[in-house]
DNA sequence: CTAAGGACCTGTCGGC
DNA sequence: TGCCGACAGGTCCTTA
């Protein structure tokens, strides 16, 4: 799935086509998601209008007058517009009608994702807790240097901590730390706040430019549209493992951390 | 409180 | 070709 630049590309697609468009119908197909999808959802969804699609974290809200429906695509998860005639296929778990025949369509094979509803969704139990949004000017050096100083785990945990800064996953670790020439399996309170200012450049730099390329397609994200990404070829780690360091040309290092597979450079990351 | 590990699911790929 | 295990972009929950 969709790391955080999947989600912001997910949330630009579909606002152009959902945004003020009044809902028909909700056609759920398969409601046991990581959650069980609320059987008042669809009470409070039709014959409303969409105000606006926000991102808080890996969440997509979609906001109405009355409450928003809380939607994330956990690790296999997408959405895309469709022509209401378009046929269900294995795995399109709900979709969202509108009054104009078309439809935003929930496609997610492993079914680790989320559709939910809440009047207040920031302060729902899932997102209270969640950390700094790592584009935002609050997301510096200082703050992940003090947040650090009593975490006795990897820097690379730390930074997937999604209490301590959203957004950052498996991918876009590895990308971050090659690129901060930080190793991934150094303890969190042993940066120095240089380092950790240099750390949360890097990712600020990596999330934006994935924005910008549309997005990483592996396997199961595909652009609302339906065309894939492309940012896969700019990583420089991510399973890279034994391929030439695109800086030294020793071979990347591949090592399980917190049970997620990790890539790095020994000779470019101390 | 922190940290570690299991759990939730299906699809795909490599090896034999 | 067929089977079997390993692995995949997330994150919550339980236990120590």
């Amino acid at each position: 799935m969709p790391e955080l630049p999947e989600v912001e590309t997910t949330k630009i697609g579909i606002t152009p086509w959902v945004v003020n468009k009044e809902i028909t119908d909700v056609i759920i197909r398969e409601k046991r998601l990581r959650y069980k999808i609320p059987g008042n959802i669809k009470k409070q969804l039709i014959n409303k209008r969409i105000i606006s699609v926000k991102r808080r974290a890996k969440y997509l809200l979609i906001n109405f007058s009355h409450g928003s429906a809380i939607i994330h695509l956990g690790m296999s998860g997408s959405l895309r517009i469709i022509k209401t005639n378009e046929p269900a296929r294995k795995h399109d778990h709900f979709d969202i009608v509108f009054i104009d025949d078309t439809a935003l369509r929930y496609r997610d094979p492993r079914r680790f994702g989320a559709f939910l509803w809440s009047e207040n969704p920031l302060s729902h139990r899932l997102l209270i807790k969640l950390g700094q949004e790592p584009l935002q000017e609050k997301f510096t050096g200082e703050y992940l240097w003090k947040e650090a100083k009593n975490r006795r785990i990897t820097i690379k945990q730390f930074i997937m901590n999604a209490n301590i800064v959203v957004g950052v996953g498996n991918i876009y670790a590895s990308e971050s730390l090659f690129l901060a020439g930080i190793n991934p399996n150094r303890k969190a309170n042993r940066i120095s706040k240089k380092r950790m200012e240099g750390l949360v450049q890097a990712i600020k730099l990596i999330l934006n430019d994935a924005i910008k390329a549309g997005g990483t397609t592996l396997q199961d994200f595909y652009m609302s549209d339906g065309s894939a990404g492309y940012f896969k070829q700019k990583l420089k780690v991510y399973g890279r493992e034994k391929h030439p360091c695109v800086s030294c040309k020793f071979p990347i290092s591949m090592k399980v951390i917190g049970q997620r597979s990790t890539f790095y450079c020994k000779k470019c990351q101390s």
